[in-house]
RNA sequence: UGGCCUAUAGUAUAAUGGUAGUACAACAGAUUUUGGUUCUGUCUGUCUUGGUUCGAAUCCAGGUAGGCCAACCA
């Protein structure tokens, strides 16, 4: 057996220069703007930037790209560090680019005295003008050749607030004819009078991501800066910053960011699916962030699973939402106890029962940990609830549930057979009517039967009831923003089904909210944060793989 | 009439000049007191054309296809 190495582009480069001695450690850092919820994507970031230097050692620094205060809260710092400590990563430094002003500021008055930066007049839209397009180039501004002093001081008076916002900004003079958009001058600094989550009124300039990022990695002397292939074009800037500033040279590695199908990883639209109220918030269920995931009842285990799974290249990708699903099943399937709930109820009377009487019988927690994780004890009656789901009048092919004259076993009890449906005046079924057979108790079986199907069941009298929502897939196509059209118009109209009053066995009276659990036969659960003492609340994590679905739709 | 990135089964990802492999998905079967789990098997792939080489998914060139770049967003 030959050990698979199969690493990926990235820790090849880090394993060189480990080797080389280019580096003694590394440093990356996991750089979210505080502008949003994180998401699946960002898991992924998380997971390399982390992973990375948990490996080969070093550390990793939560950096928060505060550099735009328009659109940055503080309640999303907080649960972008909820999300990540969640996710079971630790970061060395909570770090801010606000924290580097004063740095950022010295070093755009560094540019300018070099001759390598300059204060612009003109407008956003002259500026836009004089850009250029990608096959043509741009032309100078006006303002470009203004002198050392001249811009020194301009800049100081923009810091100091004496313009309007978009009256100036600072530029970095560089070449506006290059080949490379992000060359022609960039903007460095703009001018904003607006408050600042951590700063608060101290600035009225505020540097722009090209001239926060890489500096902030520079300072923090972060050896790989990784980020994903749309900053390829920066990269040049990146780099010719670090060298005209000459300052710690980090250097910027861009991989493919994931896409998942079913799904959106933009902040944008996913700001627009809350604001407008398409689902209840940034930790709806249905929602792809991580705050969803975690009150949908995936685990940081599975989403890690996942995010290895998936690997890191540089090609655009399209991964199946069915994997992930497979690694949330995967860990529920190890870790999830075992509960009966009816969801969808059919009454069931077995007729030569004794009336008033129960006994009790015992069902393994979880055949899948060691001694099936012990037993739970579950009352037995004389009427129960079923799923109407297991009950065909007229049997299909290869059913083996219940059906007139058919028998299955009822999990951890009796076998039955079924005598007779009872119908309404209008013919709906209302009840089955069915005969147990005494000596095929459970662990006692001596009644040499042998059925092929075996259906859960809650006892109607010692049955409790709690709310099960039942999620699906927030979009009904695999790529919502393929084309032009509204996003929103693919929005799964069926993608939430609420059942107020499930059945639950008794043992589920007391699960405590995040409690996880495998609901025989119809899939794993969480119990939702809205959940109270008085009325427990269940959310469908994912369903167990149908076989027979698949069977039935042929 | 620009620059940059990418191309391996349906999907994702290995193979780093020497037997194209793994996972998910799909399909078939075995086991099963969950039509779950587990196990076994099957199917499908190097974008294209040249070149270098004993030998190319890998290196080179052309083509094709997809993506990114013209916010005082990140």
């Amino acid at each position: 057996m030959t050990e698979e190495k199969g690493i990926n582009f990235i820790e090849e480069i880090i394993e060189e220069h480990l080797k080389e001695g280019k580096y003694q450690q590394i440093i990356t850092r996991f750089p979210p703007e505080p502008n949003g919820y994180l998401h699946i994507g960002h898991a992924s970031s998380i997971c390399l930037n982390f992973g990375l230097t948990l490996k080969y050692g070093g550390y990793t620094n939560l950096r928060f790209d505060d550099t735009n205060p328009v659109t940055e809260e503080t309640e999303y710092v907080e649960s972008i560090k909820e999300d990540v400590k969640w996710l079971g990563f630790e970061w060395k430094n909570e770090l801010y680019a606000s924290d580097y002003f004063d740095t950022l500021f010295q070093f755009a008055m560094r540019l300018i005295s070099k001759g390598l930066a300059y204060v612009d007049d003109s407008t956003s839209e002259e500026i836009a003008h004089l850009k250029g397009t990608p096959t043509a180039a741009g032309k100078n501004s006006p303002y470009r050749d203004r002198t050392v002093a001249e811009n020194q001081d301009l800049f100081e008076r923009m810091k100091n607030g004496e313009f309007k916002d978009g009256t100036k900004t600072l530029r970095a003079k560089i070449d506006m004819a290059h080949p490379n958009m992000l060359m022609r001058d960039p903007v460095l600094y703009r001018i904003k009078h607006a408050h600042h989550h951590r700063t608060g009124d101290k600035w009225c300039i505020y540097p722009m991501y090209d001239f926060a990022h890489g500096q902030s990695d520079s300072i923090e002397e972060v050896t790989h800066s990784i980020c994903t292939l749309e900053f390829v074009p920066h990269r040049e800037l990146y780099d010719w910053l670090i060298e005209k500033l000459e300052i710690y040279p980090s250097r910027q590695y861009e991989f493919a960011r994931r896409n998942l199908t079913y799904t959106i990883t933009s902040k944008r639209k996913l700001l627009q699916l809350v604001n407008e109220n398409h689902v209840t918030g940034w930790d709806d269920p249905r929602m792809t962030t991580i705050s969803g995931m975690r009150r949908r009842g995936f685990t940081p285990e599975s989403i890690r699973d996942f995010c290895t799974r998936i690997g890191v290249a540089k090609r655009e990708n399209m991964v199946d939402m069915s994997l992930l699903e497979f690694c949330v099943r995967e860990h529920l399937n190890k870790i999830a106890v075992r509960r009966m709930v009816v969801l969808d109820p059919l009454k069931l009377i077995i007729t030569n029962y004794p009336e008033g009487q129960s006994e009790e019988v015992f069902s393994e927690n979880n055949p899948e940990a060691e001694n099936s994780g012990g037993t739970r004890s579950i009352r037995f009656s004389r009427e129960l609830w079923i799923e109407k789901e297991d009950f065909m009048e007229v049997p299909a092919k290869k059913w083996f549930r219940l059906a007139p004259g058919a028998m299955v076993r009822l999990k951890s009890a009796y076998i039955i057979r079924c005598d007779e449906c009872v119908k309404d005046s209008t013919g709906n079924i209302v009840a089955l009517h069915c005969s147990y057979i005494p000596e095929s108790k459970s662990g006692h079986d001596v009644s040499g039967i042998s059925t092929k199907g075996t259906i859960h069941w809650v006892s109607a009298a010692h049955a409790e009831k709690a709310e099960v929502r039942l999620y699906d897939r927030l979009f009904s196509v695999e790529n919502p923003v393929a084309d032009e059209g509204d996003f929103l118009s693919h929005v799964n109209p069926r993608s939430l089904q609420v059942i107020p009053e499930a059945y639950i066995e008794a043992s589920l009276k007391d699960a405590a909210k995040g409690e996880k659990f495998q609901f025989i036969r119809k899939g794993y659960f969480v119990v939702d944060d809205d959940a109270t003492a008085e009325h427990l609340v269940f959310n469908r994590t994912v369903t167990l793989k149908d076989t027979w679905d698949k069977e039935r739709k042929k």
